[in-house]
RNA sequence: GGGCGGUUAGCUCAGUUGGUAGAGCACCGGCUUUACACGCCGGCUGUCACAGGUUCGAGUCCUGUACCGCCCACCA
């Protein structure tokens, strides 16, 4: 006998314990330790590639709290992986911790009051004050990344209590962080990879710069917002010679940035542009501080736009980059690394004028200022001066962001670092066509993306809190940093901190010395480190038999969100070091959407604390509703679901135990409504097994929830008398089998959406926990049947079917009639067809006892109805056709 | 400007190859029924966004439009 057929039909009298008043009360105290100790979740590492379902778990970011959306999302995972750890898989499921970044380092600044300093000494046995203090305190890096370990293994503790608390099949034993030393050495020694076949890069280039976090960031990582703004229109004046044969003397153009005039280097039209034609190749000087600047053709520039003639500067935006690049202009630029403008002196090389100490005396009230407020005194300026047409025009306009800052981006050259990315765009749409999207339209926004790139990824962050980059640079004779000669670690060596760690061939006191070395001073940006995560999970490259076991894994969970940052850097990061898919599967979830459609903000979803839902719905409750939101598709924030989930946990503790609690002996399943419904429920598993394959859970949840009310509200009350042994032994033997083999599978079938419940019912009846038990197949069910002929099972179909109808026929008269249940009904008339007249004999006896009826007489005619002839005691009036 | 998704009952949503519109919640009425009052039985509720088209037949397929949401691009 299968496995699965003995989880039918073992029902062990002496094994059965049913409480009293079964209850979901403290089911999470008592499942989530048990589950612990017993390592029902626990990966076995000697299981095959084959056997094993390997998820790459999003790593929450440790830097507040859980909310609700991490609920939802991560339940759906949970789902699918006990789907596929009932089936036979051996699941991989290990969880991590995002504490790398930017969002760890603000919050340990606020949490301690400190800030790092780099250039501070490490101070050994460091203790925070106890209370923030004002202004912060300046901490050595060592101590402030000590510091940053130590605020998120606090944070740490209260996440995986929380998953915990909602059933997450982790194997806790696995858990990792993206700051650990063991991320680190992937992150690192995947960089040297890189750096070793080219694919890496150091260049000086202009880079987007959020000014407020000082640090380069990606093109991935930015956001535009709507900011209000202005247009200026601003006169530059042709020389006279070049004005000659012109029939003007000054040229107009328009911008919204006119403190980026000192840093003008060119004006540019659209080479097809009449009115600008005969000035390309000629110059002309910028207003107050008379710079040369050529006027030049290029496509980009839009006629239709402003006056149709731009300034460009160094460095306005990302197109200002790529004139300035195509056009081969100078550079000038004026924006420091924190926003300010710096400091210049006019008429010095590349600042040359035409009257430099007029020069000198506009810019000395704009120089230090912030952007914002230099444009203001530069309009001043510019006003009284004449050169400002008219007044400015307000205007409301998107401005790229840092996603994480607060002020809109420079661009500001710096030397940074770079994987190739532009070069390997096709490879890698390729890529995103040989995943397996859920669902399957998440792939266009891969593809979009991937199509949208205008640049290598920048991986350099001028952040502390982060993965180093491996290398150092020697110092010239003249003590100048060499960047072009970069000392990389060796692969070995990793994980490192070049600012603590010495280069082979040199000594620490060479640290910073004429003819010594310097450490690479910038951290990895923390996707850089997180689109590891396959590699840092699977044990790459230390651990090959798990990395054989496990990779490429299965399936990837996360939230569309992130699929320009995760997931495109992940299949990236892959496609360069495994030439590989890092997974087979991605499942993309939605988002949670508060009751007005936005998407659940933080501070509304802290509000909602997720453990107080889990306390005040159960966490099968909260399960029940995050798992009715289909893969994608963003879902309202429903609290009224989780009480219709707390309510499908109750009923199926009582049903189980109404299922379990006859003390009458199983039999052979011989009664037609019990064939009926076991092969019904057969189909239901067909169909739901189908559904689960495609990661639609919902649709299982949603089929298998109607069975189940379907299951209680008609086959139960119809078996109940026969049950109880009222048509003799066979006959109870028969709706015991039925009912045992069904609850079963139903509970089987609910383990993966509602683990607590679930496993409290199984463990009434049954040793091992339901979580490992296998998955229902429809044989298990048909093999118990037996083999009819299609004559046999349809009649039992139609026998079942005809039952339910007449249930509901003489229930609606009932209720009409308001006739409590205990009165039962003296007769019913049931006049039909000669099919239909045929199937009362088969299931007369189970309607009398499920209705109160005392005798049915039924005829065929027309026309066809089914009328109840009256109550006892007393009688009533015979109620409606 | 390009792309993607959505629009079905008061609300949240199903509706798998086209075949008489569904569920839950809410609401109304009834019922203590030895699994469950955290329950049970019953009832009410629709121009399937709009306009065309294909078809014997369209919520479902095609074309277009409107609105909502998201992604990307543009940013002088």
């Amino acid at each position: 006998m299968s496995q699965s057929s003995s989880l039918l039909t073992s029902l062990d009298p002496a094994r059965l314990r049913l409480p009293e008043k079964p209850a979901l009360e403290g089911l999470e105290a008592k499942w989530v330790p048990h589950w612990e100790s017993s390592g029902v979740f626990r990966f076995d590492r000697t299981r095959s590639r084959a056997d094993v379902f390997a998820i790459d778990t999003p790593p929450p970011t440790v830097s507040g709290s859980l909310h609700v959306g991490h609920v939802f999302s991560y339940t759906h995972t949970d789902v699918v992986a006990r789907f596929h750890r009932m089936r036979g898989k051996e699941v991989f499921y290990p969880m991590g911790w995002d504490d790398n970044g930017l969002p760890t380092e603000r919050r340990v600044q606020n949490y301690y009051g400190v800030r790092c300093d780099p250039s501070l000494p490490y101070v050994p046995e460091f203790v925070p004050p106890a209370q923030p203090p004002k202004p912060p305190l300046s901490v050595s890096r060592p101590n402030f990344i000590e510091l940053c370990a130590r605020l998120t293994t606090e944070d740490e503790k209260v996440f995986e209590q929380l998953w915990k608390t909602l059933g997450l099949s982790v194997d806790w034993s696995m858990t990792y962080a993206t700051i650990s030393k063991r991320s680190q050495r992937v992150s690192q020694l995947a960089f040297l990879h890189l750096l070793q076949r080219g694919q890496a890069y150091q260049v000086e280039a202009p880079t987007l710069w959020d000014i407020d976090f000082k640090t380069a960031v990606a093109q991935a990582e930015l956001e535009d917002r709507e900011m209000p703004g202005a247009y200026h229109k601003i006169a530059f004046s042709l020389p006279d010679a070049e004005a000659r044969g012109l029939s003007r003397s000054t040229v107009e153009i328009e911008t919204t940035r006119p403190e980026l005039i000192p840093a003008c280097v060119a004006l540019v039209a659209h080479p097809d542009d009449v009115r600008y034609q005969p000035l390309f190749g000629k110059h002309v000087l910028t207003p107050l501080f008379g710079v040369r600047v050529p006027v030049r053709a290029h496509t980009l520039a839009d006629p239709e736009k402003g006056s149709g003639i731009a300034m460009i500067c160094t460095f306005g935006d990302t197109t200002d980059v790529t004139w300035w690049r195509e056009l081969s202009l100078p550079v000038r630029a004026i924006i420091q690394a924190d926003g300010t403008l710096r400091d210049i002196t006019w008429g010095a090389r590349g600042w040359e004028s035409a009257q430099p100490e007029r020069a000198q005396q506009y810019y000395s009230e704009l120089k230090g200022l912030s952007a914002a407020k230099a444009r203001a005194k530069i309009v001043e300026q510019l006003s009284k001066s004449g050169d400002l047409i008219g007044e400015p025009r307000p205007i409301t306009h998107a401005v790229k962001f840092f996603e994480k800052g607060d002020r809109p981006l420079e661009i500001i050259t710096s030397r940074q670092w770079f994987i190739k990315t532009i070069e390997l765009r096709e490879a890698l749409i390729a890529r995103g066509r040989e995943l397996r999207w859920h669902p399957e339209y998440m792939e266009n926004r891969f593809e979009n993306w991937a199509n949208g790139l205008n640049g290598d990824w920048c991986i350099s962050r001028q952040r502390f809190f982060g993965v180093p980059f491996p290398v150092w640079y020697p110092l010239t004779p003249q003590g100048q940093v060499d960047h072009d000669h970069p000392i990389a670690a060796g692969d070995a060596q990793t994980p490192i901190d070049p600012s603590t760690d010495v280069p082979a061939g040199y000594r620490a006191d060479q640290r910073g010395v004429p003819g010594g070395f310097v450490g690479d001073p910038d951290v990895m940006d923390t996707w850089a480190t997180s689109s590891m995560s396959p590699q840092i999970v699977c044990g790459w490259p230390d651990d090959p038999d798990l990395f054989a076991r496990t990779f490429p894994m299965d399936l990837r969970p996360q939230a569309h969100d992130i699929i320009r940052t995760w997931l495109f850097t992940s299949v990236l990061r892959a496609h360069l070091e495994h030439d590989s898919l890092p997974w087979s599967h991605a499942a993309i979830s939605g988002w949670v959407l508060d009751p007005d459609r936005k998407k659940m903000s933080k501070s509304k979803g802290n509000v909602v604390t997720p453990l107080g839902l889990l306390e005040e719905h159960g966490s099968d409750g909260v399960r029940y509703w995050a798992a009715s939101g289909r893969p994608g598709t963003d879902t309202a924030f429903d609290p009224a679901q989780m009480k219709v989930g707390r309510r499908l946990a109750i009923k199926i503790l009582n049903a189980s135990k109404f299922a379990l609690m006859s003390a009458e002996p199983q039999g052979k399943v011989t009664a037609p409504v019990d064939r009926a419904m076991l092969r019904n429920l057969a189909s239901l598993v067909a169909e739901v097994t189908v559904a689960f394959e495609g990661y639609d859970y919902a649709r299982v949840l949603q089929r298998t929830e109607a069975f189940f009310w379907g299951f209680c509200d008609d086959y139960l009350e119809l078996v109940k008398g026969r049950r109880y042994g009222e048509q003799g032994a066979e006959g109870a033997g028969s709706a015991n089998a039925a009912l045992t083999a069904a609850l079963s599978v139903m509970l089987r079938l609910f383990a993966p959406f509602l683990p607590f419940v679930t496993e409290e019912v199984w463990s009434w009846w049954r040793d091992g926990s339901i979580h490992t038990a296998a998955w229902p197949t429809p044989d298990e069910l048909l093999s118990m049947i037996g083999d009819h002929g299609e004559d046999v099972r349809q009649t039992d179909e139609r026998a079942y079917t005809w039952a339910t109808k007449v249930m509901f026929e003489v229930r609606k008269q009932r209720s009409e009639a308001k006739q409590p249940l205990k009165v039962p009904i003296t007769g019913v008339t049931v006049k039909t067809d000669a099919d239909s007249a045929a199937l009362m004999p088969i299931v007369e006896a189970d309607l009398r006892a499920a209705l109160r009826v005392v005798a049915f007489a039924t005829t065929v005619g027309e026309p066809r109805e089914i009328v109840v002839v009256g109550y006892e005691p007393p009688p009533s009036a015979d109620v409606r056709t």
